[in-house]
DNA sequence: TACATAATGTTATATTATAACAATAACTAA
DNA sequence: TTAGTTATTGTTATAATATAACATTATGTA
């Protein structure tokens, strides 16, 4: 579960609008529908972002550039994450499978090294496009 | 190991480049430094990029924007990479393992999707940073 | 209260990436 | 070999993503 962190003002505003997302939003989307309760520079929605990145309230899509709601209570603060990308309808979906952190934590490389903290995106069809 | 792809004269350049490069490369520091090769414009360079991408002969590390040669022979043409990133010295690594890359293209997700294409980052330290 | 720390507001600018269009070069099939 | 097609290049302009720097206000804490 999320340790708890009282969100500031903009943080919330910012919080909300991705929560309610049904996909990912860019911070220049968010920046344009948050204008109307006052945020006004894209470096406001850029700190509120990156602080909600830290407390693992929300994790960025590298590849798309965009931001969606974690709604995986066993990550651990942001820092290991998965997702399903789906190619043609670009909806992004976040993996929690035990089997996969436990995998993926436990990792070695050549080295020897592991690594508690990775970001793994999948692409391809989600089921509907499948469908299709 | 690759197919073969007879290189055009600008995507040669810059794989040249980035293939003699110890980090990865951003691609404005790919511009700058093929400016006196003739190549001028962010454009070109970008087009050289995809096209390598599109082949497999590089990769683009999503959370740093920037681009690294393939050494991995057994990677199926771009579509499954998985990399370690120090988060001290930046220094990138390709994995190639062959246990991983069969866990993951086997990898089900709860509506029971497998996916062979993915992107797999790493974070934490290389074994250099590590012993500092 | 006073101090420290975090968050905000604002302007400017840096960095990353693509649109649009014209011109060449390379490939392919009759 | 030549006409048609496709890929690549060159070029200018601009879009999209992200941060620097600095002044101010709010919050937490001893």
């Amino acid at each position: 579960m999320h340790k708890e962190h009282n969100l500031t003002k903009n943080q919330k505003i910012i919080f909300d609008l991705i929560d309610k997302s049904s996909q990912p939003l860019k911070a220049y989307s968010i920046l344009y529908n948050v204008k109307k309760k006052g945020i006004k520079a894209p470096l406001q929605v850029y700190r509120a972002l990156d602080k909600l990145v830290e407390i693992g309230k929300i994790h960025k899509i590298e590849s798309r550039n965009a931001f969606i709601a974690c709604h995986n209570s066993s990550c651990q603060v942001a820092k290991a994450t998965a997702f399903s990308i789906c190619e043609i309808c670009e909806k992004v979906t976040e993996i929690s499978s035990a089997g996969l952190s436990k995998y993926l934590a436990n990792f070695k490389d050549k080295d020897g090294m592991k690594y508690s903290k990775y970001n793994l995106e999948f692409f391809g069809l989600c089921k509907k496009c499948t469908l299709k």
